[in-house]
DNA sequence: ATATGTGCAAATCTTTTGCAAATTC
DNA sequence: GAATTTGCAAAAGATTTGCACATAT
């Protein structure tokens, strides 16, 4: 394992997808591959999650499948979201409450990473490395637990803006 | 600086008060240092914040205030926290939104800490580190950002629940 | 036939807001 | 008496639920 950070910002790259190290799960297969029933409503919500270059909450997603299916209902993403949680096909960010307490949502990746906010104009940046790695071992090791999610969310002021003085 | 981590569970230790290494931000000194009016419900409010021996969310807040002085309002305890949140005097903590999506909060720390949360039990447990120093350090380095908040939350079981069988 | 999924509308939970009255400087 | 703080009640934002109907196995 490489001890450079791996770091991705949402409108350049996609989210981390793009770094071979990182890998996202395919919801679709992971739905298939559990035996579960997979609607053409649920087919639709997984892939605008899976294919989305940024995070998108509950509202967004709701209006992006809107688009391709008008009668999908704010209960069936909501619904799909709860059953994506509960196997862990997803992960849930806060992404730091900049634009209050929505939900934001992501396949889950081969390697957790974090998310850094900037607080001026909104970027997210992912952050992937080993000394995050070796910290959540530590964690686990001396508090004794079994930790199963991690959450590392940072916000400030990214460098772009502050080159800008804002 | 200390290699060893600092460990504190809830019920235990009253959060990380008890390390010498840690102090908490005095809210009532800090409010009083920065001019800000202490009207005797803030006392109050800030009273119980800085003295519960586990976190509180807003509705806490306002039931153990409502004990001493039951005229106060829960518009009151709102307006006081985001008073306290603009001033960077505490910390809000989502805790694995283990009992829906309140907020939680605590005074500001001299020294950023986690926190990690049993799924089982619910036990909260605390855990500072200089790992968890240096990967701040790495993260505005490698990213660029001038980092101003982190928030690490993890979740997974303690041991005393593993060791049950639960 | 039984399980599961969906739409709809209402309910819930947490937090915020507008405005008038009360308090403090 | 000007500025700030508070109470009240209503609004807002996000999510969940009950139930009847529809769909899939």
């Amino acid at each position: 394992m490489s001890d450079t950070p791996l770091i991705a910002t949402e409108s350049q790259l996609g989210r981390v997808k793009n770094f071979q190290e990182i890998t996202r799960t395919s919801l679709i297969g992971e739905l298939v591959a559990r035996g579960i029933r997979l609607t053409s409503q649920r087919k639709l919500l997984l892939s605008i999650i899976q294919d989305s270059p940024r995070h998108l909450d509950a509202a967004e997603l709701l209006a992006a499948a809107k688009k391709q299916d008008p009668e999908i209902n704010r209960a069936t993403v909501y619904r799909t979201i709860a059953l994506l949680k509960e196997r862990g096909l997803i992960d849930e960010l806060d992404l730091m409450h900049l634009h209050g307490e929505k939900h934001y949502y992501e396949p889950k990746t081969s390697r957790d990473h974090c998310h850094i906010a900037c607080f001026k104009c909104g970027a997210i940046v992912e952050y992937a490395s080993s000394a995050f790695e070796r910290l959540k071992e530590e964690m686990s090791k001396q508090s004794g637990f079994n930790i199963r999610v991690v959450r590392l969310e940072a916000g400030g002021t990214c460098e772009k803006c502050r080159k800008a003085g804002k």
